[in-house]
DNA sequence: GATAATAGGGAATGCTTGTTTCCTTATCAA
DNA sequence: TTGATAAGGAAACAAGCATTCCCTATTATC
């Protein structure tokens, strides 16, 4: 079942919401109409369970990227360029859930809307998180305004991937090397 | 015909593509459906036709507000402060189009991804300019990478708008005055 | 080994969609 | 005024949609 998930992540990422079928779904899936319907309620609980499983599995890449930092900037840093290098490329191109939830559904589907608002305030609050890390390890001055900064690097990464759909290339050493400078 | 064209802008940057059927669409423009397909050839050329009008009144306004900065970099800070102000509250809830059409249609529209790609290449070139324009006139360090530079700042435009769609607020001054630090 | 229960599949259903057709009503030329 | 032409509107249409229903295997239970 969580495969047949897996499948239906990148149906919705590469369609969004409304462009994907019950019939892309099932073809994706690789179940019947019927199976699909005896597991989930309908299509719009299978796009919430969708979007369960891809913010896990982005969570877990974005913890793991930034675990390879020593101190609070260079985790910083890695979580930045390791949204970059989600953002480019085919995968880039296949678009981010969140961002697409939030553009194509957030404004008239109360529930999508809701979680779409809590996973920006997760990958915010950590974001943050690092910002006041590097503070007290001393590798980010303490004048940064940890809240703003955090709020403005979320539209830099939310941007990426709009950015990223389009044909746009995206240099990670480069537009994060200019990012820093949000550090100083 | 141009009074409905925006009527019909405003139900694609509400509802996006997919979403906006051609039910809402001649209610919002006030004509009836063979009104509409008389006057175009079907619902994408609608779309294209909306596209090309929001882009042409967004690039004004945005070169209104940009005008009254003295030099290149109080310019550009109008830009920045122009475009959060248009990502928030009702009118950031509405969303934007050149967004909405690079995350909805962009990958699967050829048409569509071509015009979000060459408005996307104006914006930057603009802010790129700006950037020159201010290293010239001095108010902006010649060490600044101004193409870099450019396309980080459409990344965080473009995020201000996916961002602008959810409940998060936004303040101008204090992420423009974050985001001032690019150009340090 | 027989039976109950469950999971999966595919055809059927009713509704909504984008599009076309045709009719009515103005507009303008002669 | 009359005839021709264009513009606008409503109903009709086929296709595609999400959803339901029912049938068929397969598994588990006694």
């Amino acid at each position: 079942m969580d495969t047949a998930l897996d499948r239906a992540v990148r149906v919705f990422r590469d369609r969004g919401y409304h462009a994907t079928s019950i019939g892309d779904l099932t073809a994706a899936m690789r179940l019947a109409t019927g199976s699909v319907y005896k597991a989930f309620r309908d299509k719009h609980a299978v796009f919430l369970a969708a979007f369960e499983r891809y913010t896990a599995l982005r969570q877990e890449q974005t913890r793991s990227a930034a675990a390879r930092g020593k101190n609070g900037r260079e985790r910083l840093r890695n979580v930045l360029l390791s949204y970059v290098a989600h953002s480019r490329g085919r995968e880039g191109r296949r678009g981010c859930l969140v961002v697409g939830s939030a553009v194509e559904l957030s404004a008239l589907d109360p529930v999508v809307g809701a979680r779409v608002n809590a996973q920006l305030k997760t990958n915010e609050a950590f974001i943050a998180g690092f910002i006041r890390e590097g503070q007290a390890d001393g590798s980010i001055p303490g004048h940064v305004a940890a809240d703003d900064t955090a709020r403005l690097m979320i539209c830099i990464t939310q941007g990426l991937r709009v950015v990223g759909k389009t044909r746009l290339s995206l240099d990670g050493d480069r537009l994060v090397g200019v990012a820093m400078k949000l550090l100083a």
